[in-house]
DNA sequence: ATCCAGGAGTAGATTGTCTACGTCTATGAG
DNA sequence: CTCATAGACGTAGACAATCTACTCCTGGAT
């Protein structure tokens, strides 16, 4: 019976994410300090109680486009156990930038919020 | 001046829906009563105060959409204006979805508002 | 006559994400 | 020794949702 899920089915069941919200989320992390991919992964995975699962397919394109842009700048590093790893930092820009993502993102559910719990002030039954 | 953005630009700029929502914010709508497409957007535009304005190419796939799925349904009518319109209504499994994509919204708010508004932990500067 | 607003719709481009891989290194088990 | 596993980085291709930019129709104004 675990294969009887088409696709399509088991895309849609996977979509944990909003379009458009991991590069904010990237850019917050690392305000928490210098963080390498992986590291991101699971800070992001434990400070949101389990519930963003951040899938490297998602992320290392995401990190690329974030220091196409300016927003991080990134090095090789040794971690703890020694191994090799790109550790990403948040830039100026990538600061300005992540307050004007967070505030696009209080608009959105501010305004979606409004949608949902909104007064249909028109009488209905 | 005006002609100088890319289109890059242009459509990074317009992007004022989180990818997911559309759907339920229209079963929403429904919830309010029947409506057509336009009165649809018109809807969204005033209720979120001009923030969401949703584009009749998003649109109409999206009923389309949410019509093939049986989350509502729909007949032609006249307006009051007499002119001729599809009026939607949202169906009895339709409802069911809305309950659900609202509990997966919220989660999902929710998880997002701890990353940001999350506590640190970690000392830093 | 013509133009605009209300109304429905499609085609094509673009983007972001996901799945499914591949690669390398360090470490611990057998 | 060698083999599996976890940590770590990365890409290619599929895919869905959205946006832009149209078309088409009708009913009133001007």
């Amino acid at each position: 019976m675990s294969t009887s899920m088409s696709t399509k089915d088991r895309y849609r069941n996977r979509i944990e994410l909003l379009q458009g919200t991991l590069d904010m989320l990237i850019l917050q992390t690392l305000q928490w300090g210098p963080q390498h991919g992986y590291g991101i992964v699971q800070a992001l995975r434990v400070q949101s109680g389990e519930v963003l699962q951040v899938e490297t397919g998602s992320l290392y394109p995401a990190l690329h486009r974030l220091e196409r842009q300016g927003w991080v700048r990134s090095e090789w590093k040794q971690t703890e156990s020694n191994q090799r790893a790109r550790y990403y930092r948040i830039t100026a820009s990538g600061k300005r930038q992540l307050v004007s993502d967070l505030s696009r993102w209080e608009r959105i559910v501010e305004a979606i919020g409004s949608i949902m719990h909104g007064r249909p002030e028109e009488g209905e039954a």
